[in-house]
DNA sequence: GTCTATATAGCGATAGAC
DNA sequence: GTCTATCGCTATATAGAC
């Protein structure tokens, strides 16, 4: 649990950063290690193979997902607003750290599929006792789905560094949270 | 509009089922020439590229989803009725080709993630008349784009064809549609 | 219209100096 | 811990026979 090398983390960024803007394509080592400011071999001190690579940054996904989960039960405006409130992308780390993922798993990457599958059963557990039934606990999980899912297929925006999709923002936007918020608690 | 040659339909059929299967990445030339049973230079005399074969795909989307565009305008059930039972993925042509869309999308391909943007848009025009209000229509579009996102990280199921993922079946997607209807209409 | 053969380029990964 | 150099493989695309 102590810190890890700096250099580690900046190639992961930097993989995390070319697979969102970019696609999984150009993600490749050599663009990375550029991007990240070291060369080819240092990247692969690092990171053994391009692999080792994607499970670095599965594992971070993991540890960031765990985070928001111990955030989500305490947060004082209740788990269900705190969860449609933050599917609201804006870029964080964790924000960033699923799409990335995403990339990875819609590539043909199995182990990234199974770990997006895990984080939302964890997310869909944790909403389980605070939703009226099962048909809700669908409904809710599907909309947050909906809006990352978009928010993948949109481009970062260069002004405000958030992804921009075809989503609802500002009033619309909390219009939308209490109509779930309504037909789910 | 004349039909097109058989060989170049069967091109586009291996080359979005292998996107489908196993990801962009393993959808190259040889790959899909293999599948589709021609050779490599076979499918470059129909496809001058691999660019064109992905043109040639979304080509496809497109049609498919202007057909669906008018069943759904001529749905006795209701557009909107009809619009949330076929998002639930059956494995037909429109239901593949928008998976096929999104892997490519995903992996960079900014023409995939505008055709996409647009055939949403197109069926959010036309459902727009009958639902309550936009909050309503964000919430409709939200949900359908969700069950079309957990079946594009879903793996196709053996034995039935269709896709698995996290979604809910039989019963359980019943009473969804009820409560979206409910919300929204 | 379909084939084989080949040119060219880029990727992941290794080896070994510093 | 980071570098340069290079190997081996595979991908896209071209050329030209049939």
């Amino acid at each position: 649990m102590s810190r890890p090398p700096l250099a580690r983390e900046r190639v992961l960024d930097a993989f995390q950063a070319i697979l969102i803007d970019d696609g999984e394509r150009t993600a490749t080592l050599a663009a990375t290690a550029e991007a990240a400011g070291v060369s080819k071999g240092g990247l692969l001190y690092h990171f053994a193979s391009r692999d080792d690579l994607v499970t670095g940054m599965l594992e971070r996904l993991e540890a960031l997902a765990q985070e928001d989960l111990t955030l989500m039960a305490s947060a004082e405006e209740g788990e269900v607003a705190y969860f449609i409130r933050t599917s609201v992308m804006e870029g964080d780390d964790l924000d960033r750290a699923l799409i990335a993922a995403a990339r990875l798993a819609q590539a043909g990457f199995p182990t990234a599929a199974e770990m997006l599958r895990q984080v939302r059963e964890a997310w869909a557990a944790a909403l389980r006792p605070h939703v009226r039934d099962e048909t809700a606990l669908n409904l809710l999980m599907l909309v947050s789905d909906g809006l990352y899912y978009n928010n993948a297929l949109g481009r970062v925006d260069a002004e405000t560094g958030g992804l921009a999709g075809p989503v609802p923002t500002g009033d619309d936007m909390t219009a939308l949270i209490e109509l779930v918020r309504r037909a789910t608690v």
